[in-house]
DNA sequence: CATATATTTCATCTATTGTTGAAATATGGA
DNA sequence: TCCATATTTCAACAATAGATGAAATATATG
């Protein structure tokens, strides 16, 4: 992931009904969620989502397909594990000790990746 | 790391500015830089990256302390390691292959961590 | 084809955020 | 004490981003 592509995904998260739509569709699951239900979740108006999401869409962190009246919205969970990437790269300048926080993400990890 | 604080954090780096500046100081490692430095580096205006700094250092990504005439700032690894592990925490509802990509951030920690 | 459902687009308004330069504060040294 | 260096604070301005409701688009069904 390059700089501008970070800036415009950390920039999709960091708003409260943003990161709240993420976070369902992270635990939604790859099958994703129809915009609808989205909506009903987290409580927002139809045009809000809708704008939310284009902006979630256009930073890669969320995918889309219609299926029948519905538009499913998926997290892109590759998109996610670049940023990630991008904000360790580098991180410890060649000591280990440094970085040895990071060590706990892989604790929260529900599946022990 | 609860919902508020993790907008927070993501709002303080999802700025060209801040961005660059957080990642200088991850670099630099946990001694950290003088303000003057940073600016030098990342060539803002003194009052510009004071600003900057302030709103890291309000989200808890960065800490600072006096030395001589100079402020050194420094990027706190504990609260970097938090957001991280919220963005990803219950990301696969039970099931391991949906997070899969995640596994790629392991291989890019440059400690291994 | 007409109607109902699902979602997006558009225009407008409001609120928030970032930048800038000048002045203020804090520290160290002659 | 006086001056130089380092950084922050402040006020004003400019730019950006979010919310809203109405209208438009797309799909399904009777």
């Amino acid at each position: 992931m390059e700089f501008s592509a970070a800036v415009t995904a950390l920039s999709a998260l960091a708003y409260e009904g943003r990161l709240m739509i993420f976070r369902e569709l992270v635990q939604a699951g790859p099958e994703g969620l129809a915009a609808g239900e989205v909506a009903r979740r987290v409580g927002m108006a139809p045009s809000t989502l809708s704008a939310s999401l284009t902006v979630l869409s256009h930073a890669g962190l969320v995918t889309s397909r219609r299926e029948g009246r519905s538009i499913l919205y998926a997290a892109a969970y590759e998109q996610m594990a670049e940023l990630l990437a991008y904000l360790v790269e580098d991180c410890c300048n060649g000591r280990p000790e440094v970085c040895a926080p990071l060590a706990a993400i892989r604790a929260r990890v529900a599946c022990g990746v």
